[in-house]
RNA sequence: GCCGAAGUGGCGGAACUGGCAGACGCGCACGACUCAAACUCGUGUUCCUUCGGGAGUGUGGGUUCGACUCCCACCUUCGGCACCA
């Protein structure tokens, strides 16, 4: 056996002896709830997170998305917390002045359900929550500045979302119509389009299937910026965000052409593809197309009269199903198409809908699905105009399906012959040329539909008079606060509008009687600025200080969930783009970087919720390992963009890591001198090779590797100090960076540790330390030698080594000699530092 | 159906621009300490093996001296969209 090992062992263990036989006396036992409940009052009491402008410094403005006040602080805020927390700090040691603010997603639904179901008040509760929950945010040792909290729920705040609907009113991005929007009944309210999700069409936070309710609303024209949101560029955000936005808008190229009614009206349509419009054999309107009315004949209004009634009872489950047959009537009416004056039957169908284009399509059966499977379905004709390039001529009569692809034109008079790759470009040509069309383009995207029928949000700004009509009310005049007597009654209408006396006002015009506006605003509009409010979260002036504005914004860094990517991530673009319009904020984007952090699930691998009884309480963990612990485990245990399952059991490997480097650093510093030159320089060489991993992987969000990394680091440490490192520089300058490293992750931990060390108060105000990238090189590397790829040996050589003498070396190896045979190599890859290929 | 992401030991996960697969941990096994256990410490831990080696990163092919990594096809899982003209 190799003695050197067995000696090794035999040092081990007597070090392990004394360090016990010292323990009781010298090294004091770790204890994290001592050790953090200290430090997170110094630090309370210093200020120590307290965000100044500085001019001196560059500035770092770092958001984690505010939660909504539910409760509790679970699993998941932490798992989104506590890695951006570790993050900002680096930053700051890096020498940013650092803003990373909190607040609360105060305003909303559940607060008006608790309130029901519990009989107390919406704010109450609100507020309540919001309490604890900053009682359990301060004991995780995150570096929130609490100057700064806003809230959403408070009048000072919502006075400012106020102001922003009536400058968004202003600038005529705000208007209100009639609409069929979506109800969730259970809610009783409205909903955003974002809001509905699924094939079975559920609101999105009770789960109920949402039907359609006629109301007039108040929409924001976030349509108007279909086009500038789809541009990203300028700003780093993950990739995943960028396509759900870029699917969400919808963009497709097309054209508009005009279409006259045999009669003479004249009607829009919408379409991709242009070059088809020779073969559109009938023409297809929404069920609720006001064209509908004027075109049906005599002979069909009854029938067309049951087809829209019937429509109008179908939800949109049943009407969007695309698995659905199609379903339609003839109106009796016709139309011309413009290029070529056939006479084509108007029809109506509920698969055409009003709400996207202009509610009206040509139908082209050969060469769309959903026309040709209604063309088969009440007989009409189909007619090909597009062939395949290298394809049996299409037959109309014998198609199964539509045949969607491009192709060569045919049958379209003179635009026959025409190539697939100019035949969109070369119809639209020809359309605009004709006067009968245009290039046009269509969105899924539509206008942000804001009004709620309830009570806990932010009253709408506006005053309805008999003679002046709808009426913004005046600046000065805001807040229009809640009140705080209130009832609530299940009708479906907002219990302002119940309340005896909030709704009456007078007409800021005539100063008549009116009344005011009894809808509340989508939260998500309260959460569209609130990067803004934390700026200067007192300031009465305006919604936020513009010195502070200029200083800071935009935001640096903002980390959250992927679930808002269609929701908030892009109502706060389309905010900041209006803004940027009304000389309210200046640049083209609110945050520069955006990184999504995956979800904790529990243990089975579901969703941690209430209802399931699965959630891990974070409180009960911290109370038995540390909040440090709790940190360090959810940035190791996970790929922080992925998240995944929870697994108690894997919280010892942090847990022993963390006791381990205690008693490194509190036991006696003994055990020194004797350390081979070889031993200090090999710890200097992990020391910066480890910093330069963990600054690397600090700035790209891989905390795992942080972790793991600081790990082999403790891991080496403890076998330089057997070897005798004690004593030595490069031990000195291991023990203080380690602890400067460590700060980010176990900002209690490293700040205790590093005051035992006599170091000067507070490591969190340290600099990160300093790389010396010499001192991270290997001197020795060790070469793998292959034989036709396959590993045979492993050699130590010199760094620095020509190719020639690395080849040299690899052939002299004993083991590849055996291998090789005395056969002579076709040919020898040497990848210089690294690695030889012998290929026979 | 369309768009996107991901598939690596018993488990969580490493592997930067193609160059030692499985770092770091959990768990497990054995050993030390203990009257005993827990803790702690040490050793081992992808699979097969005739102990030479062979196989191996979802599957099948390809490019390359060399592929977890690049290309093609497919399978599975998760997420989003879905009669959007």
């Amino acid at each position: 056996m190799c003695t050197a090992s067995s000696r090794t062992a035999e040092k081990r263990l007597n070090a392990k002896t004394t360090h016990l036989n010292l323990e009781k006396t010298m090294s004091k036992k770790y204890n994290p709830s001592k050790v953090e409940a200290k430090w997170q009052a110094k630090w309370e009491a210093d200020g120590l997170y307290a965000a100044n402008i500085d001019d001196a410094r560059p500035k770092h403005y770092a958001i984690t998305m505010l939660p909504y006040p539910s409760g509790d602080l679970h699993m998941g805020h932490w798992f989104a917390m506590t890695p951006s927390d570790a993050r900002a700090r680096f930053k700051r040691m890096q020498g940013f002045n650092v803003m990373f603010p909190m607040g609360f997603d105060a305003f909303g639904l559940p607060a008006e359900n608790a309130a029901i179901k519990r009989n107390i008040h919406p704010k109450e509760w609100t507020y309540a929550n919001i309490a604890n929950m900053i009682t359990q945010m301060k004991s995780i040792g995150t570096m929130f500045d609490w100057q700064r909290v806003a809230i959403s729920a408070d009048p000072e705040y919502y006075r400012w979302t106020q102001w922003f609907f009536l400058k968004l009113y202003e600038k005529g991005l705000a208007y209100r119509k009639w609409a069929a929007v979506d109800w969730c009944p259970k809610d009783n309210t409205t909903l955003a389009r974002e809001q509905v999700i699924g094939e079975n069409r559920v609101c999105e936070r009770c789960g109920t299937p949402v039907i359609k309710r006629e109301l007039e609303q108040w929409f924001f024209k976030i349509t108007d910026y279909a086009d500038e949101l789809l541009d990203f560029s300028g700003i780093d955000w993950p990739e995943a965000v960028k396509t759900l936005q870029t699917n969400w808008i919808g963009r497709s190229e097309g054209a508009d052409v005009s279409f006259k009614t045999e009669t003479g009206d004249e009607f829009v349509i919408f379409t991709t593809r242009p070059d088809t419009l020779w073969g559109a054999t009938f023409m297809v309107l929404a069920p609720e197309h006001p064209l509908v009315e004027k075109i049906t004949t005599d002979e069909q209004r009854a029938a067309v009269k049951e087809y829209v009634a019937q429509t109008g009872r179908q939800s949109d489950i049943d009407r969007e199903a695309t698995d659905r047959e199609k379903t339609g009537v003839f109106t009796g009416g016709y139309a011309i198409n413009p290029v070529n004056n056939e006479r084509i039957p108007i029809w109506i169908a509920d698969y055409v809908l009003l709400t996207y284009g202009t509610g009206a399509i040509m139908a082209v059966p050969a060469h769309d699905q959903r026309d040709f499977e209604f063309a088969r379905k009440f007989g009409l004709e189909v007619r090909p105009v597009i062939q395949p390039e290298g394809e049996m001529l299409l037959d109309g009569d014998k198609m199964a399906a539509a045949a969607a692809h491009y192709g060569v034109m045919v049958n379209s008079g003179p635009l026959d012959g025409t190539v697939a790759d100019e035949a969109v470009a070369k119809t639209v040509a020809y359309l605009d040329k004709q006067k009968i069309g245009k290039a046009a383009v269509g969105y899924r995207l539509r206008d942000w539909l804001i009004s709620r029928q309830r009570y806990w949000g932010a009253p709408i700004p506006m005053v309805y008079c008999e003679s002046c009509g709808i009426q913004p009310v005046p600046e000065d005049q805001l807040p229009i606060e809640l009140p705080d007597d209130i009832e609530w009654r299940p009708t479906g209408e907002s219990p302002l509008k119940f309340h005896p006396s909030w709704k009456h006002t007078t007409c800021p015009n005539c100063d008549e009687p009116a009344i005011r506006e009894t809808d509340t605003m989508d939260t998500f509009m309260c959460s569209s600025w609130y990067h803004l409010r934390y700026l200067s979260p007192g300031y009465d002036k305006a919604p936020f200080d513009p010195k502070e504005y200029d200083y800071w914004m935009p935001v640096d860094t903002y980390t959250g969930g992927i679930e808002h990517a269609t929701m908030h991530l892009i109502y706060t673009r389309f905010f900041h783009k209006a803004l940027r319009d009304m000389g309210i904020a200046e640049g083209h984007e609110p945050m520069l970087q955006l990184r999504n952090q995956g979800q904790i699930l529990s243990h089975d691998g579901q969703r941690m919720s209430k209802s399931r009884g699965n959630v891990v309480d974070p409180d009960e963990l911290v109370g038995e390992y540390g909040a440090d612990a709790v940190r360090a485990y959810l940035m190791f245990g996970y790929r922080w963009s992925e998240g995944g399952p929870w697994m108690t059991e894997n919280i010892q490997g942090v847990v022993r890591w963390l006791h381990r480097a205690w008693s490194l650093f509190t036991e006696e510093q003994t055990g020194g001198g004797g350390a081979s030159e070889k031993v200090q320089r090999g710890l200097r060489r992990k020391v910066h090779q480890t910093l330069r991993k963990v600054g690397d992987d600090l700035e790209r969000f891989e905390f795992n590797t942080v972790v793991s990394a600081m790990m082999e680091l403790l891991n080496q440490m403890l076998e330089a100090k057997e070897q005798g490192a004690v004593g030595t520089s490069a031990w000195d300058e291991a023990q203080d960076y380690y602890l400067r490293m460590l700060a980010p992750v176990v900002p209690h931990f490293a700040e205790e540790l590093w005051a035992e060390m006599g170091k000067p108060y507070s490591i969190h105000t340290q600099a990160w330390p300093e790389l010396d990238q010499d001192a991270a090189k290997e001197d020795e590397i060790t070469l793998v030698v292959q034989v036709n790829g396959k590993l045979r040996d492993r050699i130590t050589v010199p760094v620095g080594l020509s190719e020639a003498e690395t080849r040299a070396r690899a052939l002299e190896s004993e083991a590849i000699k055996a291998f090789v045979d005395g056969k002579p190599p076709k040919k020898v890859i040497v990848v210089e530092g690294k690695l030889v290929n012998i290929v026979l």
